[in-house]
DNA sequence: TGTACATCAGTGAACGCGCGTTCACTGATGTAC
DNA sequence: TGTACATCAGTGAACGCGCGTTCACTGATGTAC
């Protein structure tokens, strides 16, 4: 049984949050979900919902929670397995692709939701993001190989990043096999925006 | 009455675009767009819909195609009113929040639908997208004032620029008040990524 | 130890409602003669 | 010029269907005594 906040999640919440999930991902998104059919993805009466959520809404969040709390564990681990000595920014997109395709379900519609319209989903996709754009930016004010870097320039580069990274990591996770281009691709665009802000902050 | 291809169309079909422009704006997807709301929201009799479309899908490929052709017109209005002697790229970037402004509905659909599930609407999306870079990237390789300059990186760079500003372009048509923030935030982008570019091209 | 009771996930029937779709109709506009 | 007919946008009633929601039920698990 999974485990949520220190309490057993029951089987059916849990088969009901992954068949959720799993129609989102193949819809492109969560808005809309219809609550019989979600239960019939799961295998379940469609009154087995009402035991575990109040309506649609409710579940909707408890996915947005699902993700912030994969992602984040995610990003811990990478910064926590980065090679020493480097930058662990890089490393950290590859650990992304990765866990993106462990939960590509939840993954696929939150990152989705990050260009959707308002809502709790999105504001918890961005907060997410937001985070990861903080300590990436820490991590590289603090590197030594970069010298005197203007913070600003720098930050700016890194949300550009941030962003371009999910734009890759959702054309990875339908494309899997471009694997490599893609982080190629994210390698590029850090060093040309990393080079950039250099010859911007040089007196 | 307003003109598609040559032949003129009905009030009542213009009618109903718009409002399920409206509709789809306001709920964040055309995806879930339901016959009788859109109509509704026309003011006209359900049934009016299957005098214009076969079905749902039809009425999405033509808002689709409204979208296209309405972008490019913009485009081209805004390379056509270019500084002469400056590369026009980030003219164009003002242009199109302009053009995104004035057809907002549609803007907002398209622009979101860029990183939506795969389908037709999609594909015309980044197809138009796709053009615009390949215009902007031969602006730049004519434009004498960047020297000697890698084509590959710097075309990898546009892309980049491009997805960017349709971003801003999002968070712009959500909070209009904040243009000469985001024009600024494109400028930036867009100076950081050259000198990247410039110094990874030189010998 | 057994017994009685509470809790809780899951079930199945039933409801009213809005949906997409079909059909027969109206009324205005254009066209042939 | 008028007259007859075709075309076409728009209307309103009717249909069968899947939806969200409510309700009363079952059966397993845990707990008090």
């Amino acid at each position: 049984m999974a485990k949520v906040s220190g309490i057993v999640m029951p089987e059916g919440k849990r088969l009901l949050l992954n068949a959720a999930a799993r129609l989102a991902a193949r819809r492109g998104s969560a808005h809309g979900l219809v609550l019989r059919e979600v239960a019939r993805e799961a295998g379940l009466n469609h009154n087995t919902f009402y035991r575990h959520f109040d309506d649609m809404d409710a579940m909707l969040q408890a996915i947005a929670e699902d993700f912030a709390t994969q992602l984040r564990q995610g990003i811990r681990a990478a910064r926590a397995n980065a090679a020493p000595g480097a930058p662990p920014s890089l490393d950290v997109v590859g650990w992304l692709f990765d866990h993106a395709q462990q939960y590509a379900d939840v993954f696929t519609v939150a990152l989705r939701e990050l260009h959707g319209p308002p809502g709790p989903l999105r504001d918890v996709v961005r907060q997410t993001l937001a985070d990861i754009a903080q300590d990436m930016h820490e991590d590289l004010c603090r590197f030594p190989g970069l010298g005197a870097i203007d913070p600003v320039l720098l930050r700016q580069a890194v949300d550009l990043l941030v962003r371009h990274s999910v734009w890759l990591c959702l054309d990875f996770l339908e494309q899997p096999e471009r694997r490599e281009a893609l982080l190629d691709n994210a390698r590029e665009a850090f060093t040309t925006l990393t080079l950039g802000v250099l010859a911007r902050s040089k007196p």
